[in-house]
DNA sequence: GTCTATAGGGCGATAGAC
DNA sequence: GTCTATCGCCCTATAGAC
């Protein structure tokens, strides 16, 4: 056994969604954190960039998901095709990672705090930007890959809410395709 | 004659711009803002909830010139159609209220700083969840308008890119056009 | 680990405009 | 008198430096 207890980041992320449930996200300090994970505040520092980041930083990122799947989709399809392929792909590899309950705590308390919502737009926006680069590699022009991109975030956000919104029994993927369906009738 | 300078909003942009440029927006404090426009560091906080928001507080927001513009839309259009229109509309709207140099500027700061640019997509999500809300309440389904929305908030961002970019002639509204052409086009 | 600067909130005092 | 903008001083938490 060791010096200390394993999974310190673990156990910070734990009682991060707990505090911030109890007292809300404001009201929680990194310092309490720490405390109920038994360790110190420095300590919740060093294993994340800011305390926004506690409940974003996980052991894949959306970008490498997604730009490794537009890398190994069907050659044939259009840029959109591919890019939503390539979010439908996240969706799934997402999924394995925590179960749905988990997502919609973790949603309630990032949509109840501004600092937390911009935190998880900018995860998008480097999403959409990785998967333009993907495209972009993959021989599609800058602006149409740019556009695909960021309708293809649009995409995911959208299955996202509603998945955690509890109002559909779709698996996360599932709820991606059937955004990608509404993107598509568009006009 | 006041008791004090008029305008200590328009001077504490007007300093914020200059020391952003001058030494980054990391090392530029509140006080230093506050110091060169002639307040306390006080006063600035009361300006502006917190240092970010003095490059993005204006006469008026992104979401209401949009939610204004869609609400006013042709009754005929798409719901796709309405909210690009109502993009198009803020451009115009906001091509009025500062030149192109002031945005390049602007807009090379924002890029330079990622608690920028989560303020900025911040902006660009309330825009969109106002469009989103106009055409609800226009009788659009809540899936098609969130799409639509978003979509055109990605149209919105990839214009906006353009027009900084300094690589064409087109005005701002010009290249919402421009881009709108080759959202439509994906397929 | 310790030390420190900065962000940002609370609140009473002040001095003008009305 | 009230209302409003500013000041000034106190405070804590964040986050970076050492």
């Amino acid at each position: 056994m060791g010096r200390w207890e394993p999974d310190a980041r673990g156990r910070m992320l734990e009682a991060a969604i707990e505090l911030f449930t109890e007292k809300g996200y404001d009201k929680t300090t990194a310092g309490d954190i720490a405390a109920r994970a038994g360790v110190t505040e420095r300590t919740f520092f060093r294993h994340f960039a800011d305390k926004r980041e506690v409940l974003f930083a996980g052991p894949v990122t959306l970008d490498d998901l997604v730009a490794k799947a537009v890398a190994s989709a069907d050659a044939e399809a259009t840029p959109l095709r591919m890019v939503l392929d390539g979010v439908h792909q996240a969706a799934v590899e997402l999924s394995a990672l925590r179960t749905r309950e988990q997502a919609v705590e973790r949603a309630r308390i990032v949509e109840a705090t501004p600092a937390l919502r911009e935190r998880e737009l900018l995860k998008m926006a480097d999403m959409a930007t990785a998967a333009q680069a993907a495209l972009v590699e993959r021989g599609v022009a800058e602006t149409v890959a740019a556009l695909a991109a960021h309708a293809a975030a649009a995409v995911f956000q959208a299955a996202f809410g509603r998945w955690v919104s509890e109002t559909t029994d779709l698996s996360l993927a599932e709820c991606v395709d059937e955004a990608a369906a509404t993107l598509l009738e568009l006009r």
